[in-house]
Order: C-alpha cells, then structure tokens, then sequence
DNA sequence: ACATCATATATCCATATGTATATGCGTTGG
DNA sequence: CCAACGCATATACATATGGATATATGATGT
C-alpha cells in the first residue's frame, strides 16, 4: 500500500511547511489566491494545489468573489490536532514541574545555609 | 521535488495515524517492541520502521534492557506541534463565546419579558 | 462577442512513502 | 558453543506526492 493521501485528514494536510504557512497567512482573514503567491513567494497553480487540499480536509472555505477566489480559514478543523497534543501536554509539563522543584530545593538549601 | 521526508519533523512523523497510535501506547509507559506488536496488531517490522521514524524525529527514545528494545515516549518533541495549534485555538473558541454571547442576550431577553 | 485577468487543472518527473517478506544480528539460556 | 529469541534492516512494489510548465475555465469590462 501507499502513503496516506494528504487529503486524508487534517493531520497529513498540515504536516507539508507550505501548508502550514498558508494557513498562518489566512489566520490573519480572508484572502484571494495571487495574495497567497506574492506574500509566500509560491508560484500560482502551487498555491492552488495547496488550497485544494486544505479544502479538501475542510481547514479552508472557499467563497467566489467576482472573478477572485477568497480563501478562509475554518480554524474548528484543527481542533482534532489540538486535542490530540493537548493528551500530551502534562506529560512535557511534568518534567518543567519536577525542574521547578529542583530549584527550589536548591534554594532551601542556600537558605538553610545562610541560617 | 517529492514530498517532504516523514522523518524532517514531528508534523510529518506524527501524520500516519499508526504512529499516534504507537505514541498512545507509549504515553502509558516504557513498552519493548513486541508489546507494540502485539497491542496494535500490526507485524513486527513495520513497528520496528515506524519507531525509526519516530525515533529519527526524536519523539521516542530506545534503551538496550537485555534483548529487548525499550522505547520510551519523549513528550518534549511533540511541545512544537502543540504550540503550532495553540496559536489557532482563539480562532475556534471566538465562536464558541460568540454562541455564549447570542445565549446570554437570549436570558436577558427572557428576563426583560418577565418584568 | 472578445480580450484580459484570476484561478484551476493536466501532465510530466523524481522521490518518499507504507506494506510485505525474508534475512541479518546481537543477546540470552542451556 | 549453539539454538532460540527479540529486533532491525534489505528488498520489492504500488501509489501519492510536490514541483514545474502549459493550458483550460470562468468572470469582467468594453
């Protein structure tokens, strides 16, 4: 069998750079495709492929504006991403936690040494 | 050019569901390989490829015990796909205090009507 | 209707992938 | 010292990919 397709699911959408730059453009609101290419330096049908695999996933929403194509963000898209790390999270917490104390221990002693 | 190395970062490694799945087990603790084969249901070799992903990511770490490979969650590589999402999840929350805000007008509307 | 602009799509290539099977290799126990 | 075990890797294969170029589609203004 092959690679998962990056249409797959949000997670394999998001994993390509260019990707996750278009996004962050469009975090900042709607946008039409040649501001897409001339901020992230992308030759047009690149950024349309990107575009469609983002709407494919559902990350993005797209609205017909005239003759331009504006691009949204639907940011609830992410959210399985962010619940899936957000499982995680204690776990790299814990460890800033337990230096924490670390520091603090040494502290007592500094003070105990003072006394 | 081809797609990006699933082993250049946590996003591309993290992106086939069977590695989260293995990073699911692991977060449970220290497990060799064969516990991996078994609890996933999946042949030996392909856990053994995907903990070379992850490993070359740096999402896990092996330890030599006898004949056995521990692999052993390190949660730390995971913190820049947290922070990535994180910066996002105003975006879907706004919506969701804008629903608040839509109920609450609703009780307040409820209670002018009352007096 | 026609020319033009904004996007989308078709086709090409080199490559990285995931799965499968078979095999190599170090460690342990007798 | 050798067999069994635990795991890693080599190879084969079908496929999805990203990039590039060229072209099609679709709306607009005249």
């Amino acid at each position: 069998m092959a690679r998962a397709a990056t249409t797959s699911d949000a997670f394999n959408a998001v994993a390509e750079p260019r990707r996750r730059e278009i996004l962050d453009v469009l975090a900042g609101g709607e946008r039409p495709v040649n501001d897409l290419v001339d901020l992230l330096d992308l030759a047009q049908p690149h950024v349309s492929r990107h575009l469609r695999v983002l709407r494919d996933v559902g990350v993005v929403d797209v609205r017909g504006e005239g003759r331009q194509r504006l691009y949204r963000l639907n940011p609830q898209a992410l959210k399985p991403i962010h619940d899936w790390v957000a499982g995680y999270r204690h776990l790299w917490e814990e460890r800033l936690d337990a230096l924490e104390d670390v520091l603090e221990d040494l502290k007592d002693q500094e003070n105990q040494e003072k006394d």
